[in-house]
DNA sequence: CTCCAAATATTGGATGTACGATATTTGTCT
DNA sequence: AGACAAATATCGTACATCCAATATTTGGAG
């Protein structure tokens, strides 16, 4: 996740965060969902890393079912995703008079 | 700007296209108010190259004036604009329900 | 004219996001 | 067991964004 309170990277973390906030999912599921609000789904190789990062990172934690792993938010996450949503609101406001 | 349709990237040269088409302004205003908005003041590092990829984009046009130099939209950074708010808002759909 | 401050610009190094290709794990079907 | 598909994972490369530091241009003050 971006710490760094300039950084307009880590979007895609933020936008992973706020989907798993709604229902935890596994990285397919994830993919779907990013591809449906987005126009066209991410790579594996863009959706793994990130999840990846936000794992150590301590954000959102995995629990492996079969063949998929359904990842959720850990309370870390939840308050990463708090403090990401204010700053975000206030970064964007006016967009949509 | 991003040309992808999957790319997080981009979100710095959005907000730019965004600010600019409330007012035309200069870098340093530009600066100023994206640090209001995000918490702290991005660097001239991070400011400068992106208004030049923006200019050689074609989507902003400058005019010198004394030390400062006044960007302002060009049609074209209009009209991505629109495209980029339209990408904006489907992606974010439901972030505050 | 000279010095200074403000605005603009560039450089080097780091990180996050992105794709395509490839590899690995796992469950299912035969 | 062996073949196959789906989900997960990694690799190499590219690019947008970021900062700190430094350089350049410009207008105004002395």
């Amino acid at each position: 996740m971006a710490a760094d309170c300039c950084d307009m990277r880590g979007m895609l973390s933020f936008l992973l965060l706020f989907l798993l906030s709604k229902k935890p999912m596994h990285g397919q599921q994830l993919a779907a969902e990013l591809g449906k609000r987005k126009g066209c789904r991410p790579s594996p190789g863009t959706i793994y890393p990130a999840l990846k990062a936000l794992k150590e990172a301590g954000l959102i934690a995995e629990k492996r079912q079969g063949k998929t792993i359904t990842y959720r938010l850990t309370p870390a996450g939840s308050r990463a995703l708090r403090v990401a949503k204010a700053r975000f609101c206030r970064t964007f406001t006016g967009l949509f008079p």
